[in-house]
This record gives structure tokens, sequence and C-alpha cells, in this order.
RNA sequence: GGACUGGUGGCGGAAUGGCAUACGCGUACGGCUCAGGACCGUAUUCCGAAAGGAUUGCGGGUUCAAGUCCCGCCCAGUCCACCA
């Protein structure tokens, strides 16, 4: 009979899948002793099918969570789904099938793929966002930041496809400005909007970054930095000629107000409408408008800046001079105050602008004894401040405090503080998502649906024909309603809430997924925060910075203690193949379905851990997945040697042994570093790798030296290729599972060896090596190395200048 | 235009300032085989017969010693993009 030399994949993988779901292995238990491990990957999107960018991110999870209950930790590693948004929807119009059954379908799908991925998640803590049970506390999270004030409505621009009559997300506006559907150019349109003030939070966020310093990617940390974008600075208030308001402005150099030869107000600026009309100019005003929303929209690069005197002056409060007051199209409403004072001495872009309209420009900045005869371009650096009455002679470092507190004095203006964080625009009016709970109410306003009434419930009498404003809009029964407060006639709120609002929040939610009178209970969330965070780097701004905030805003509710969600972060790098990431348009995708249906889940965990390290971009290769079941095949044949050679044959020598004693222990130590410190699964497996090929240097296996290192492999291999080795355990006669066993602890005896090898450089090139007793001294390595006969030949002639010794390393002779 | 990350054999990649190229893929050779694209072993950065020399995108610098630190440049990827 032949013999099997590849093990029966499938059968252990099933077998084992059942064994650790009836045994309930990975549940995680509230009110244990042993210290908690919260692990955590994003949860995914219910799109159809589980692609490679998952698989990477839900088996690096995975480690993580096997490596540390083998720690003895108790672990909580939870799965569920971020299941509302508009693919559904779109699905729903195309197909004629109602977002939640395609989206039920979905994750039907995909978590039978991710169970025979073998990942060890607490199924029982599984929900999907657009649970009526999970979308509840949405919309009472809501109704408290309502409460808070930490939720405002005003009007806000959308895409508006004339001829669909909808509303259109980013997404369904093509990169020329096009529906998605029907081509028609999109425009915007002013609609009554639902904002989170994230704004408030600004400054807290920013201070968190102290914390995640050095467990975060520093990347993520720069990006979230510059995307909050703190700016210090001063308001300025310039008064009007003829008129009784203000012109209030931004800068962030206020020792250079005295060079101010212009004000320019953004195109959407109210006093720009009102202004361009009394001058006749209100078309060309509309083209701003246009140019700039086009140019926002598809992200071009500036162009030659535009705009036009608006016939009135303001007054520098600085020196009551007029300074004439322009639209120009490179100033931007939802930023400072849409209004800028010009200074074009000293910026670049106002350089540019005065350049063109041949504005004055005037220097105030530099050195007094030597003026700029000309500006080519403008001069933004730091200086002395000149042309600037009392304050000739400040450094600007100093003027900008000393403008400010003098604006200030003077009723003038302050010093301030401005973001480029803007407030968080959480309405969408689509369908699938969660219905915001408010109620419009002709007498009472905006009436919050009161607790006792949620959740509001999508109304499920809608056709989704893809026209018209929110589809919620369509259903009579679920617009109408009476007042909470008057019980008068009211209209519902018909527009959905974004889904990132689902994302921001469901981390703390596993810590008590069912509960249906709270959130979470406070006392269960103890598992926050999430000890170790794994996902992609696309998430570094919006979802990250979202669910800290709302992390904060939770604090501030008093429902979590901690100040941020996620201490450790680990952003995964993308899974491409031939340079690019896997898409369906570009055809180059790989099914982990295959990979698993040909060589089985381990194969696949271990391939996608080895071929890169976690954080780079891991390119896919089909002879590395093959590389990976060999190299299983081989950990499979070596445990039943040894099994079949139970009775020692024959005995390795006392070299042989102290040798694989190190080995083993030496891979241990490196193990355990690379799974629970570095997160480096690549390395790691690479040490398990070294250990294998040495084993499979000895003859004689079955004694005890032999295995213990074999048994090493096999936990070691535990979290990478958890089936396999859950089945190997069984078959070295070990009781219990091997993902339920003891972490190895490395032997400090045998991390150290008899000798070390001493590397002689000359000049420092290596020139030759000694082995000596670790510990040797200097002198002692000095006389040996210079006693070397390959040294001496290089000495020939030449003297020593200086010796530098590292013990137990390396010695360098230079010599002359 | 700006920010960030990276650039190491034929390929994926290793390397607390101290032996560059661990581990794997591929390739070659040998063993075992009726056979093998299975398995076991050996070799494999480049030049050179060897001694030896060269080598971590390019150019400089610091150091006894640089893939690693500093300065300038080139290239690739990712994100942001008129933020006053």
């Amino acid at each position: 009979m032949e013999q099997k030399n590849t093990y029966e994949v499938h059968e252990i993988e099933k077998k084992w899948q059942k064994h650790w779901e009836k045994n309930r292995s990975f549940v995680a238990k509230d009110g244990d002793s042993r210290p908690r491990f919260y692990a955590l990957e994003m949860f995914p999107y219910p799109s159809g099918n589980l692609h490679m960018g998952h698989v990477r991110n839900y088996t690096l999870g995975d480690v993580v969570a096997r490596y540390q209950r083998m720690n003895g930790k108790n672990v909580l590693h939870p799965i569920g789904w971020d299941a509302f948004g508009l693919p559904a929807e779109n699905a729903a119009i195309k197909n004629k099938v109602h977002p939640e059954k395609w989206t039920r379908q979905n994750i039907a799908v995909m978590r039978e793929q991710l169970k025979a991925l073998g990942i060890s998640y607490d199924w029982e803590r599984e929900f999907a966002t657009c649970d009526e049970a999970y979308y509840k506390w949405n919309q009472w999270f809501f109704i408290k930041f309502f409460e808070k004030g930490w939720v405002y409505k005003k009007k806000a621009s959308v895409n508006w496809c004339p001829s669909c009559l909808t509303v259109l997300a980013n997404e369904q506006v093509s990169a020329s400005g096009q529906c998605w559907r029907c081509d028609s150019v999109v425009q915007p349109k002013e609609l009554e909007q639902w904002f989170i003030r994230i704004t408030d939070f600004a400054e807290e966020l920013l201070k968190g970054h102290e914390l995640l310093k050095g467990k975060w990617p520093e990347e993520v940390l720069t990006m979230q930095q510059y995307w909050i974008g703190r700016s210090d600075g001063a308001e300025v208030h310039f008064s009007i000629e003829g008129r009784q308001d203000k012109l209030t402005v931004f800068t962030t150099r206020p020792d250079t107000l005295f060079g101010a030869t212009f004000m320019a107000i953004a195109p959407e600026h109210p006093l720009a409408k009102e202004l361009a009309a009394k001058v006749g100019k209100s078309a060309e005003l509309d083209t701003l408008v246009k140019g700039q929303r086009e140019r926002k929209r598809q992200r071009q690069e500036a162009d030659e800046k535009a705009g036009f005197f608006l016939g009135v002056n303001a007054i520098n409060p600085i020196h009551q001079k007029p300074v004439p007051i322009w639209v120009a199209d490179y100033v931007l409403m939802d930023y400072g105050t849409g209004a800028i004072m010009a200074v074009p001495a000293h910026d670049q872009r106002d350089f540019e602008f005065a350049t063109k309209y041949k504005i004055p420009v005037i220097e105030v900045i530099g050195d007094p004894a030597k003026p700029v005869a000309k500006f080519d371009k403008a001069m933004e650096a730091d200086g002395v401040m000149m042309n600037s009455g009392e304050f000739n002679g400040t450094p600007s470092s100093d003027g900008k405090r000393k403008v400010g507190e003098w604006l200030k004095a003077k009723s003038q203006g302050k010093p301030t503080v401005t973001f480029k964080l803007r407030d968080w625009l959480v309405s969408r009016q689509r369908y699938w998502g969660t219905p915001i709970p408010m109620i419009n109410c002709s007498r009472c306003g905006l009436v919050p649906v009161p607790e006792k009434e949620l959740p509001v419930k999508l109304p499920t009498d809608v056709e989704f024909t893809g026209q018209g404003q929110s589809p919620l809009a369509l259903s009579a029964s679920f617009v109408n309603v009476k007042c909470p407060k008057c019980k008068g006639q009211a209209k519902r709120e018909t527009d959905t809430m974004d889904t990132f609002v689902d994302s921001s929040w469901y981390y703390s939610r596993f810590c008590d997924s069912k509960n249906s009178t709270a959130p979470f209970d406070p006392v269960k969330a103890n598992w926050l925060p999430v000890n170790q965070y794994i996902g992609g780097i696309e998430h570094a701004c919006m979802h990250l910075i979202y669910s800290r905030f709302w992390h904060k805003a939770m604090k501030r509710l008093g429902l979590v203690s901690c100040d941020e969600p996620f201490d450790r972060l680990l952003a995964q790098g993308m899974v491409t193949l031939g340079g690019s990431a896997m898409s369906k348009s570009r055809g180059n995708v790989v099914d982990p379905n295959a990979i698993i249906s040909k060589f089985g889940a381990d194969t696949a965990r271990m391939f996608i851990l080895f071929a890169a390290p976690p954080t780079k971009q891991l390119e896919w290769s089909d002879a590395g997945v093959e590389g990976s079941w060999r190299f299983l095949n081989r950990v499979w044949r070596l445990i039943n040697d040894t099994v079949a050679k139970s009775k020692p044959q024959g005995t390795l020598s006392e070299e042989q042994q102290k040798s694989l004693k190190r080995k083993t222990h030496w891979a241990i130590q490196k193990v355990t570093n690379d799974y629970g410190i570095e997160i480096q699964i690549n390395t790691a497996i690479a040490a398990v790798m070294e250990l294998v090929n040495e084993l499979y240097l000895y003859p004689a296996l079955g004694d005890a030296t032999s295995k213990e290192a074999v048994r090493a492999v096999v936990q070691l291999l535990s979290p990478v290729a958890p089936h396999l080795m859950e089945d190997l355990w069984g078959i070295l006669g070990e009781k219990g599972l091997c993902s339920e066993s003891s972490w190895p602890k490395a032997d400090p005896a045998w991390l150290v060896s008899d000798t070390v090898e001493i590397v002689i450089q000359i000049n420092g090139k290596l020139r030759s090596r000694l082995q000596m007793a670790p510990g040797s001294s200097k002198d002692v390595l000095e006389r040996e190395a210079l006693a070397d006969e390959k040294v001496k030949s290089f000495l020939a002639g030449k003297s020593v200048v200086k010796a530098i010794v590292v013990p137990d390393k390396l010695v360098n002779l230079v010599i002359k």
C-alpha cells in the first residue's frame, strides 16, 4: 500500500472547527479572573465574498488572539457586520431585491467563509449594524448628543441629479461630475442637513495623540494631526465703509497686519452675494462659485486665481487706512471665517492675485535697511517687522503675539485657534441606514422621538426606484406621526445616518452585544480599550477619528472610563497581484475559496502571514502558497516520524542535543517576541522553519530533546495553522487542545551558548573569526585577535593604531 | 504642489550602528524512485581559476565601524490638496 505523504487537510480542518464550536473554545467569559485581552479587527462590509484583504486582516488578528489565549488571557475576539450602506441599496434598485435580503444573504456566505478559515471568534457576540437591536442605540446616542447640543441642523450643499431627482452620494458621482445612472451633470443643491459637532472635540482628539504615541503607527497619527489641522493665529475685525457690520478674518500671521493691501472673501460669503449684486456682477460671482465647487469636487489642481473688486473698502484697525474688499476664488467659505486679509508681500497666493490685478505689495517683514525693490514671489519666512508703526523691529514670532494682544486690548479682534476639521455631516438621503429619530413639528420645532418608542424602524413599504428625495419619504405611514410634545400632526425626519456612525462605537457593543436596555453595561465595558486593533490604513482618518470622537463623547456621557478606544493599532498593508490592489475591474482577483479548497485554510493563513511583514504590501504568489503547503506537510511528517519512533532510535550526540536545545529555546524566544510584542509574523514563521530544518538533520528522533523541540514546533505554529497543529498535538499524545495549552517558555539557560563567534575586522573589513568563551575580557579578545594567523598576514609591515573591542561580538583593528 | 512610507540577490523578504543577503520561492546538481512537477540532501549576491575584490536607488557627510544616523538628489506607492 502506498504511503501518503500529504495530510488529509479538509477532514482535519472540518473536524477541529466542529470541535472548537462544540467546546465553546473561543467564547469570552465575563467575570473571569484571568487578565483580559481584547483583540479586534475592523469588521467587514458584507459585500458578498471575502477577499484576500479580509483574509489577511482576520488571520493577523487571529494569531494575536490565539497567542494571547495560550498565554493565559481571557480573550475577547468578536466579529460582526458593518451592514448598512449604499451597495445594498444599489442592488435593490438594479435587481429588485430588498436591501435587507441582499445583506443577510451576503452575511450568511461570508460567515461560512470566516468559519472555514478557522478564525477563533466568539460567535455568540455576533451582530449586524442593520439589526434593530443595534441601530436602536445609534438613535439613542443621536438623541443624547442632541440633548447635549452636539447635534444640530443647518443648510449644506449636496449632489443633486436633476434627471433622477435624487441626492447622490459622492461615490455615485463620476470623476467628470456625472450621475452614475443617467450621466446627467450633477448639480449642487442646498438642503437642511444634520451635523455632529465633532469640532468641539478637536482639541481633545489632538491631545489624545500623546497617549497613542508609540502604540499607533506614526504615519496614522501624522495624518490625523494634519486632518484635524490646528492653526494658531488671530481674528481681526475690519469695519466696512458706510456699514454697521464688520468683516472678520482669521490669520496665522497677525504680524503682517500692516501689509494687508486688500481683503479677499469667499465667493460663497453672504457679503459677496450682496455686494456683487450692488455692482451688477452677480453673474460673474456665480461663475466663481461654480468654478470653485467644480475644482473641489474633481480635486483639480488650482489654476489661475480669479476675482473682482466689490466696490467697498474695509478699514484696517491697526492704522485706520482703507483696504479694498475683493471676492477671490481661492478663499474657502468653510475654513476660518470665509474671509482673509491679503498680504501679498508675505503670502504666495495673495501675491499671485495681487500681481494679476495690480494691487500694491507692501513689505512688512524683512530688513528695514535693505527693503526689497521688487518682489517676484512672496517672502513667507519669519523676520523682523517693518513699515509697522510702533511694532517696527519686533521679530515676527513676538509680533504674532503682540499684535494679537493689541487687537484684544482695542476690541478689534483676539488671538484665536482654528481647525481644518469640519463638523461631521451625518444625514444621508438614503434608505439603508439608521433612521434619524427626530420629528419636525410646526409648533414645537425639532422634537426627539421618546426613548421608549425606539427603535424607529425602517419602513418596509418602500419601493426602490432610485428617484425622489429620501426613499423613507415615500412611506406615508412612516412620515406622518403625532408630535410627542403637543400631540399635533407632525412629520418624521426621513434622512438616515451616515454608516460611519454604525462603525464608531461597535467595538464597545461587543462587550455586551445582547443588551436590550442600554447600548452596553458600563461595567461590562471594562474590556475596553481594545488592546489590539487591526485594519487597513485607508481608515486612518475617517473611521479612526470618528470612533475616537465617539469614545470621548461616550466618556462624557459616563459610559466608558478610558480616554481612547484602541490602545494599539496595526495598519495592515494591501494584498496585490501584479503590483496593484486586487479588484474586479482590473481582473486580478484571487479567490480565497479556491485557495482553501485546494490547500486548506492553514496553508492560506500561513502563506499570507509569511509572505510579507504585516504592515507592508503583500504581493500574491501561487508558488509561495505551495511553499507553505509543503512546509506544513513537512511538519506533519516530522511529527508522525517522531511518534513512530517513540522508542529512541540511537541517541543524539551531546553536541547535537545542545544545538537542538538552543535552537528550540531561541525559536520560542523569537516567536514569543514576534507574536506578542512586534507582530512580525513573517519572521516568527521563519524561526520555526529554522527549527524544523534542524530537526530534519538528525536521524534519531524520539529522545527527550527532540520531543521537546517537536512539541514547541506544534505550539509555536498553532496560532498560524491551528487545525493541523491541533491534530498533531493529539498525535503527540498531549492531553487537551493545543489551542488551550500553555505557551512554551524560553529557558534563559539555553539562550546563551558555550562559545561565541568573535568577528575580527581590520579597518572595518571582516578578516577572520574566533571561537571564544562568552564573557571573555577585552584584553583576551585583543590578544587572541592579534595572534590569529590570518590577522598576522594582514599586519605584516603595518602597525596597529587602535583596537576596538566589543565583548562577545567583535574586534576591529585599525592599522596603518 | 504638500505630507507620509518605502527602494537590499532572478523573486517575496531578513538584519538593537557591529558577520549584508536569515527564511521561503525559483534554479542547478545528487539521492530515492517504474516515474515524478512528491520526498531527502547539496549549492545558489556579483566578478574572479584562486588569492581577493565589489555590492543594500544616486551623490556627499558623521563614525574604529553605516542597509541602519545626518544633508542633497532620483524613483515608486499611499494620502491630502488654494486650510489664510
